[in-house]
Parts: C-alpha cells; structure tokens; sequence
DNA sequence: GACTTGTCAGGGTG
DNA sequence: CCACCCTGACAAGT
C-alpha cells in the first residue's frame, strides 16, 4: 500500500538526522546552554529535589534507565484488533509497524492513500473582537512568580538537542513541569484574599514560563510526526500544545511554516486545531471540514466588521499543501462530559488536504474551506470519542458489555463490566464497597479534630485548621484538582461542621468518573474511564478491609494468594511530580516522600472498590496518595488515587504496586511470592508485589 | 516591532 | 443549579 499518489514531502528542516537523536539519548544532561557539556556535575543551581546522583530527578514513575518511553505500552495489551470497538487510543501512528514501541520519529513520510470519503465536521468561527491592546511587555505585576530580579536564576535541565527536538519522556517531562506549575500558580491566587493583582490566566502564566525558561521541546517546527506526542494524547490547553512542539501558535488554529531559504518559498500547513467540536449532522471521523482564518476584522476595537477571508498565510499554507500533499497534524477540540466549561484537545493524528473551496459565511463573506482526510493506518483518537458519544446517549451499546453496573448503584456513577476478549461473564463473587473497612480500632494516632468552619473551607483561610495542617495551601485547586503531592493530605471529614460541598473532600466523594472494568488480554481484569482525566484530578481511592501485619502473616504462610493487598510497606520508589525548582521563585515545598502514622495494609480480596481492579505497570499513569480525615475523633488514613499525568479515554489506568521488603528477588524468576510483570513497560522491573 | 490569531476564566444572565 | 453569553487580558510566531 506505498507510494500513493502523494510525493513524501519533506520540509527543509525535516530531514533531520535520527540518530542525532539517538546519540542525545543521555536525556537531560544538565548542562544545556554550553555546548559539549552534556555530561556535567550536578549544577549547583540547579536544587537537588531529585535522588539521582546527577540532581536531574527520576522524574517519570521510577526507575532510571534513561531511555525510558513514558507509556511504553499500556496500550499493547489493550489492542482489540476488531471490532465496533476502537482499540485504545494511546499508540504511535505507525504505518510502519516496525518498533513502533521506540521512535515514532523513525517511521516517516510513507506514501499514504486511498482516503476515505465521508460527511463532514466543521469549526466553528467565533467571531470575537478582540479588544484592549497593551503591547506592554512587562513582567512586573509585583507577583513574586517571575522572578527576573532576584536571586534564583533557573538554567533548564534540558539540552539546546532536547529543546530542539523531543521524545516521550522529554514531551511528558515538559507537561508535567507545565500543569505543575500552573497548579500551584491556581493555589497561590487562591489562597490570597485580596482578589487584587489576580492572576486570571495561571495557563498563560505557567506556558510563558516554561516556555522563556526552555522547558520545552520540539521547538524545531517540523511537517508530520511530533516525537513523543502520540495519537490519543489530549491537551488541556494551547499552551501544553506549544510547549511540546504540537502546535506553535498560542491562539491562531493553523500553524505553517514557510520553506526556511533552501528555494522553496512556498508556506506548508503543519498543524491545524479545530475548536468546533462535534457537529450537528453525523460525521466520519476521518474527515475535517475546517474553515479558513481571518475574516474578522478587528483592528483598532471597531466594531466587527467582518470581511473577505484572504488567501495568505496559514489560508494560503492549507492551499499550498493541498498541493504538496503534504501531511497536516490535525487537533481536535471537544468538549468535556464532565465539566462542560472545558475544552480538551485531542490529538488525532495526520491528516492530508484534498480539497478546497470558498463559501459564503453568514456576514456574506467568503470563507475558505478545506476538506481534510485523515492518513490511513494510525491508531484511532477522535473516533474513540465519538464512539464513547454514543455509548453514553445509548445509541450503540458497549461491545461486550456484562454488567451495566457492577457497583449496583452503590457509586454516583455506574461502573460497567466489560469483556471484549474472552467468554468470561462473572468477576470472582466480592462485596462492593466504596471505602475502606476499619475492623477493629487502629487508635495508632493521637485523637484530633477537624477544622471549625462554618461552610466550605475557603483557601486563604489561615483558622481553618485543616488547612494549617496541609501546610497553609488549600490541597486543591477549585475544580478539585490536587495542586502537589503531601506527605500526608488533610481532609476535611465528618468530625468537620463545614459543608459537605466543601472542596477539601475531594476524595471521600467517590467515583465521579465513568469508569469501567474490562478485561485485558493477559493480566486479568483492569480499569479504565471512558472520561478523560487530568492531571492531579482523583479517581477512586483504594477501598477495602484493613488488616494488620498478623493477619498479612498469616495469609502468606497459609500460602493464600491474595492479588488485592494493599500496603504502605512496601517499597515504593520515589518519583517526582512538581516542578522544577527555580522556574518560580519559590521552590516546591512539598516533600514527595509519604509520612504515614502507620502501616496501612487494605486487603480488597473479599470487600472492595474499582481500586481493586487497577493492575500494576512499572510505569504507571496513576499514583496513590494517603489522605487522612477525622472520624470520631480519631483519624483514620486513607489511600486515594490521583491522575499523574492527563490521561485520554479508554486508557488502562495504572499505578505501581511497590515491592515487598520481605522478599528480595534476587534473581527475578526465583521461586518467591512476586509476581511477573507484565506490564510491558521499557522500564518494567520484572516483578512486582 | 507591529500585526495577526482566538483562548480561557470570571461574572452576569436566562 | 446549569448553560450560555459577554468581557478582559493576553503569548507566540510571522
């Protein structure tokens, strides 16, 4: 199926030398500025917050290889080759099947065609005049977040290739660093009361930092492939897009780039964003009505007065790359299920323009349009969604569906049962129950008590006790977002008068995602959501019955293989999910190494929640969090699950199980209680549990 | 350096 | 309580 009707355009710049990258592989050496030092000491600016010898901190999920691919594959095992189902959105694109697992930039400008025609979807043209113009510059606003002034000067941990182009760990490194920083930039405005001097745009403010402090990468534009943004993967802002190298243009839905002096002149369209969601009529998911830019004229605040769309820039790049056949990464917009208000942008993959044509807008001006046809052969991204679109308004049932909701009512939302693999029809018979089962008095911690407020907890408060005991910060942002990782994460609980739409109770709420159960091809039963997750947003937590270290004795020499044990004491190895130190002025000042009263052991075996269902990967999507909260004056430690980075729909979610102390693995395939891993990660330790 | 692009949050209204 | 509209402030790239 090669060599189709279009010629492989490569831009200039395109053809750029994989194993340059190859050779830079040594990620995040600290010296990026000067050249030929790649391999430097520990920068002494650079403050130690991670535990490698080099201060660069492991920051993906445990481990260190440094070749390490972030979700390395998840997806593999998830795969359902046919099927109504669309398969799980989180892999390469890959025409080119080969080692799709390593360098998605390695697989590049194949001869696709035989498009698919279909109806159509269009973007939406807001028509907004844009107002106000300040072309001031300035930095002041007299907030302390950036610092140019003043004693902390941040050099990137990242090298001038790393900047330049990227890979999987770099791209999620970059994004990480991105929502971190804008959460905690959320918190601080938060937490002041004075509304004065607030920062309404924490996404622009954290976008312009890590963009001016070189914390991102692919900044070399580039046709086609981004390296380390895969099909599926879902952006909350324009801004994550920028930094990674997706989508240049801060606002502007198409971003081209014109032929950098080796004789082609002619502007190519790279990637384009469409903010229309889904349309009216049924629609094919691999096709794109997008309407050309411009249109609005808007300068000088005049009144909108619409005019004639122009045939030039990102207009005139579609045009020409009609012609090149060039291909067009293309960037849905949709809307969230679950908070209306926002909008998420899915990364669908490659695209080709096949036609285009003027129409007459509403204010009776021309109007470019452009038909776009997605390349055959990738993974699907929007068509998930559509199909999730569906499953929701029951127009087409899930696939394999067994049970509309195996929580029988007990959660907020349904928890469907699902088995597109096998015959399987039954979960082994457990009780669901949506927390955790204290059955005997754990009174291993001193008797407190919540906080006195009357309503809701309002960040700022400095009398709200619950927030003193978090450090002063309110926990979490105001659409429930965890800001950071704590030690040890304050609740409000029952013992607390506030309200119960307090904005402390995140995790006690239960599951307000649509989760389902479904069974993998060969590791059993897992979990994942049909809702995109964010970063820091709370997923379950870790339900079951407590037991004590006698009782965990007991089950192990009695040789019962209990897969749903729960404990705090395990090893777990450390992992970093703030920002870096010096790109604000403030350093994060959260410790992210757990201090729990005590060793808290949950066996979900016969009692239990979703929680029990999510499987082990040595390079997890989600992390726990112990969260503590009064009850009768005494304070009972819980085990809540937080997204660690955004997560796309019909993703397995996943955390890391830790290893038992008790048992060394000495060689890994010794005759010990671990359990062979599967979870097929580039990092994966062989075991786990 | 001016200009072009629309985005996101917040507040008000229906 | 929500969905929707309006407004203000604004970053990156050409």
């Amino acid at each position: 199926m090669e060599g189709g009707s279009s010629q492989n355009f490569v831009p200039p710049s395109a053809g750029f030398d994989k194993s340059r990258v190859l050779d830079v592989r040594p990620l995040r050496s600290l010296m990026p500025v000067f050249p030929a030092a790649s391999q430097a000491p520990s920068f002494p600016g650079m403050p130690p917050f991670g535990n490698t010898p080099n201060g660069f901190p492991p920051f993906y999920p445990f481990g260190l290889p440094s070749s390490y691919q972030a979700s390395p594959d998840l997806n593999s095992e998830m795969r359902t080759p046919t099927g109504p189902m669309p398969a799980p959105i989180r892999s390469y694109r890959a025409p080119t099947s080969s080692g799709a697992d390593d360098f998605p930039e390695d697989s590049n400008g194949d001869g696709y065609f035989d498009p698919h025609v279909g109806s159509s979807s269009s973007r939406k043209k807001t028509t907004k005049a844009s107002s106000s113009r300040k072309k001031t510059k300035k930095n002041g606003d007299g907030d302390s977040l950036t610092n140019n002034g003043s004693g902390v000067t941040f050099v990137s941990a990242m090298s001038s290739f790393q900047i330049e182009d990227g890979n999987r760990e770099l791209v999620n490194y970059v994004l990480m660093n991105f929502d971190a920083l804008r959460r905690r930039i959320c918190q601080i405005e938060d937490n002041k009361e004075s509304k004065t001097g607030v920062i309404k745009r924490a996404d622009l403010k954290a976008g312009g930092i890590v963009m001016s402090k070189k914390v991102r990468t692919n900044m070399r534009r580039r046709v086609g492939v981004i390296p380390g943004v895969e099909i599926g993967d879902i952006f909350f802002f324009r801004m994550e897009m920028c930094a990674v190298g997706l989508h240049a243009p801060s606002m502007a839905g198409i971003d081209y780039m014109t032929g950098n002096g080796d004789g082609d002149k002619d502007p190519v369209a790279l990637s384009i964003v469409s903010s229309g969601g889904y349309d009216d009529e049924a629609e094919a998911s691999d096709v794109l009505i997008y309407s050309g830019q411009g249109g609005n004229s808007n300068s000088k605040d005049k009144d909108r007065e619409v005019a004639d769309q122009k045939l030039e820039r990102g207009n005139l790049a579609l045009q020409r790359s009609l012609h090149h056949g060039n291909e067009v990464r293309v960037i849905r917009g949709v809307k969230d299920d679950v908070s209306s208000t926002i909008k998420i942008y899915v990364y669908d993959g490659l695209y080709k323009v096949h036609e285009s044509w003027t129409e007459r807008g509403k204010a009776g001006c021309n109007i470019f349009k452009y038909k776009l046809l997605r390349v055959p052969g990738q993974p699907p991204a929007f068509a998930v969604w559509q199909a999730i679109r569906k499953w929701k308004d029951g127009f087409s049932s899930r696939a394999g569906l067994v049970l509309q909701d195996l929580t029988s009512g007990t959660e907020p939302v349904p928890v469907s049962l699902v088995n597109e693999v096998d015959n399987e029809k039954a979960l082994v018979s457990f009780t669901y129950f949506p927390t955790l089962k204290y059955t005997k008095s754990f009174s291993l911690m001193p008797p407190s008590f919540g906080c006195n407020c009357r309503s809701a907890c309002q960040p700022g408060d400095t009398n709200c006790s619950c927030i003193q005991k978090n450090g002063g910060d309110f926990p979490y942002t105001s659409n429930g977002i965890l800001v950071s990782r704590k030690q040890l994460l304050h609740e409000c609980g029952p013992t607390c008068p506030c309200t119960p739409n307090c904005k402390n109770r995140v995790s006690q709420t239960g599951v307000k995602l649509r989760l389902e159960v479904f069974k993998t091809k060969d590791r059993g039963w897992g979990l994942r959501s049909w809702d995109s997750i964010r970063a820091g947003a709370f997923i379950c937590e870790y339900a079951g019955e407590v037991i004590d270290e006698a009782k965990l004795k007991q089950k192990e020499d009695g040789g019962e293989n209990d897969e749903y044990i729960f404990d705090t004491g395990r090893d777990y190895e450390s992992f970093k999910w703030s920002y870096e130190p010096g790109l604000i002025e403030e350093s994060p000042n959260d410790v992210e190494d757990y201090n729990i009263p005590y060793r808290l052991i949950i066996s979900a075996k016969n009692v239990g929640n979703v929680g029990r269902f999510i499987n082990h990967s040595c390079s997890p999507n989600v992390f726990w969090q112990p969260v503590v909260y009064e009850h009768n004056n005494q304070s009972f430690v819980h085990i809540a699950f937080y997204a660690i980075g955004h997560i796309p729909p019909m993703t397995e979610l996943t955390y890391d199980y830790g290893s038992s102390s008790s048992n060394e693995a000495g060689s890994n395939s010794g005759p010990n209680r671990k359990n062979k891993c599967l979870c097929g990660s580039s990092k994966c330790r062989g075991y786990f549990g």
